[in-house]
DNA sequence: GGAAAATATCTGTTGACACAACTATTGTTG
DNA sequence: CAACAATAGTTGTGTCAACAGATATTTTCC
């Protein structure tokens, strides 16, 4: 008995790392649909949200890697691209001259802006699929996981 | 009240996105850290289990690529990755000569034989964070979503 | 105050991914 | 049965990501 259940269990781990997955590839996909228009992908999306969402002052490079959710070892390109694409803009702090601080430009915060429809009619779609109970649920759930 | 219900559940909705992004990183990331003394990736060892999965007929391209859960739209290249490590073989179908189909070498059924024991703990430790009760929740609110 | 450690970022390089165009083979249809 | 469409993979090309090592600046500790 005490064999079964532990490969039931098993099972289950298998099946809820496997759905995990899938449901976030789904989602994932359908975020960077919304976003290819604007010339976008979700890891600078990533960045420009953070930055958008403190002051005008901006944030240190490795600031902006911890505060993103997926992980991207390499901040400094990824601002750079951004740069690139006139959305971020990028000054050394004259206190302690290691740090570059990014932040939006004017470009950048409109982009945000235009992004915010799209963006809110994109989760809503897809958390339709769910009550508002089992939204709170899987939220509830996920959050046990350890940072 | 309406209008306070709609913005709740916005808040909800993005918040379960980004809950469920950050738990799939971490699990994601705990997978990798397990494959890669195996010299793997997710991919990879996703198309090996797809192979292991099936008899030894193996399987063309482009049903691996549908069967896998990350949606990769170079399977060409990541099988020729896998056959340069000599854990699949191709040949082609004489019957429908359009066709390849990839198989497990020796090699790539011995690796995943050893991998066994190391997903298994680690799906079962990243799952340890969850009840019973609270895993087939997740499961069944998961399922809900479309594929 | 100067050497060593710590911090913050950048760069080089290699491999992997993404999108599109291309080839080869088979199926369909007038 | 010839032409066109459909299917299955491959290849070309540019971009991106991953890991390691290098650089610049500040902090720490004799």
């Amino acid at each position: 008995m005490n064999r079964k259940q532990n490969t039931q269990t098993k099972g289950l781990a298998r099946q809820g790392i496997t759905t995990l997955f899938r449901v976030r590839e789904q989602v994932y996909g359908g975020l960077n649909e919304v976003l290819k228009p604007f010339g976008l992908t979700e890891p600078k999306y990533n960045v420009l949200r953070i930055l958008g969402g403190i002051g005008n002052e901006g944030l240190p490079t490795l600031e902006i890697g911890s505060r993103m959710i997926t992980r991207i070892p390499d901040v400094t390109r990824l601002i750079d691209r951004l740069k690139a694409d006139g959305l971020v803009a990028r000054e050394r702090c004259p206190v302690d001259r290691r740090i570059v601080r990014a932040k939006l430009t004017t470009k950048g915060k409109k982009i945000l802006q235009k992004l915010d429809g799209p963006i809110n009619k994109f989760q809503l779609k897809y958390m339709s699929f769910l009550t508002d109970k089992e939204l709170n649920s899987l939220i509830m759930i996920l959050a046990k996981f350890p940072k």
